[in-house]
DNA sequence: CCTTAATGATACTATTTTAGTATCATTATA
DNA sequence: TATAATGATACTAAAATAGTATCATTAAGG
């Protein structure tokens, strides 16, 4: 019953790790730099650093001396945001009884537990920010 | 991101049946009254309750006359128990890097906050007793 | 220009987990 | 001894997770 998947968890430490270099005014991380330092396969996580690219938490510049920078405010990006990109967002619930819509929805208490569950920990990891973290 | 994947949700619909039933004197429950009820599938059904019975929180009897009761008072059952039983302990940990221990454990910031969050989540589902949803 | 070093797009395979079914064996009752 | 119940176990299918490979495109710099 993992939070993260491993996808999430290599984005978030390569998302770590370009936060620090930029913080030290290092503007541009390669992907290779990235796997030196943190030992990530580097098809993987190529593949996970265009998907933040594709979702705007990573700027990249292609071309020799290309690579990956933050394109927003470290404080700006969180473990939630990551996760819905790379999990779908933190949701616990489920409600289906045999594929189909739970009929029992409206009443049930532990649909409502859960619920209530799913959106502690979800507002707990929108408070984990890159600058938090960094 | 289920928290209950439909093994442990089936499992818990059924208890709360069979403790609904225990509380009106009904002593003994079969997989078809359930299955009646609740409409789930019985092939899958009597596979969780027989599992229940070996995690001592049902009771079983075979035979004519047969069926299910539960073994433990249902203030002491929870629904971190039943995810203990069909998905393993309630925790949000990972901790690896590439199948290996991951060396940043000790000073994980993340893990420290994932850490803390699997607790809140384990000690919220533990209040979640069975006494609390018939 | 052309080489090189970078990302972009995409297709593919393997493994594990989740979901679900089927069947024979055993037991208790009437 | 027939019947109605659970016990044990083996099996299949689908989805999610984990990981690899390759060609295309782009930008810098001699």
């Amino acid at each position: 019953m993992k939070l993260l998947t491993r996808d999430t968890d290599y984005a978030v430490r390569a998302l770590i790790f370009i936060g620090k270099a930029n913080k030290r005014k290092i503007g541009i991380i390669t992907v290779d730099e990235i796997v030196r330092s943190l030992n990530l396969p580097k098809a993987l996580l190529r593949k996970l650093l265009q998907t933040l690219s594709k979702n705007k938490i990573l700027k990249s510049g292609r071309g020799k001396h290309g690579g990956f920078s933050l394109l927003k405010d470290p404080g700006k990006i969180n473990v939630s945001d990551i996760i819905s990109i790379f999990q779908g967002p933190v949701d616990f619930t489920n409600c289906l009884l045999r594929n189909e819509p739970c009929p029992n929805r409206k009443v049930c208490r532990v649909r409502k537990k859960i619920l209530s569950l799913s959106g502690y920990v979800d507002r707990e990891l929108k408070k984990i920010t890159l600058s938090s973290l960094t």
